[in-house]
DNA sequence: TATATTTATCGTATTTGTACGATATAATAA
DNA sequence: TTATTATATCGTACAAATACGATAAATATA
């Protein structure tokens, strides 16, 4: 990071390595593996599930949900998240197409 | 990071997180762009490409070499970098996977 | 052999990420 | 109203990531 020169990087790159960050900690992916589980999107049991603090959970949600991969209302005292399919479904997209696109000039071989 | 709860998690978690690590900058998504793109898997256009310092590209494929998504071999006074197809494949399979096995269950309306 | 070239590594400064406990906030229940 | 419950946010500590310049290491060239 240190003076970040993330901006001198495409769009593309930016807006793709920024979805990847999102899943570069496990207890994110295993938020979003009980989001996608329970029938009804809590929040207080994806704490028990997880080993780790409910601050700390509170903080990875938030994340998820300023990128907007999952959506959260309030229902009483409760928060109730779930997985904002399209927005999730548009970044896999994105990410294998970035694949594709490098994938197809496989033939050159080397090293 | 911290106290590194990372253990905590499952292995598959553990996995995934990690690749998705590696392309959680934008800079070795550029540097995939370039070995994709290149003939020849050099290594010291990677640096005139980049808007970043010499060891700073050499520490970024260091880890994408490590991680084993890139192969790097050394030629003469140059290292030659090229793509580990087979490896980032099986990573692009496992995050398939996941996210398969997540919308899978997508039904249940909530939010 | 000496010099130039290329890349890796070291040392270091700075930012970001992660984790926790403590506390604030909001809504329900008594 | 007061207490309880659920979640978010704050403050803080520390680890990891990122960046750079300087230097080491290895090879090629003169």
């Amino acid at each position: 990071m240190s003076i970040a020169k993330i901006e001198a990087f495409t769009q593309q790159e930016q807006d793709l390595a920024a979805f990847a960050k999102l899943m570069s900690h496990p207890a994110r992916i295993a938020i979003l593996k009980v989001l996608a589980a329970q029938n009804a999107c809590i929040c207080g049991e994806i704490v028990e599930v997880l080993p780790l603090a409910q601050s700390t959970v509170s903080q990875h949600l938030k994340e998820l949900k300023n990128a907007g991969l999952i959506k959260g209302t309030i229902d009483g005292p409760k928060s109730c998240y779930c997985i904002n399919w399209v927005a999730f479904e548009k970044f896999m997209a994105d990410f294998n197409a970035l694949f594709l696109s490098l994938h197809i000039q496989k033939e050159k071989t080397c090293c």
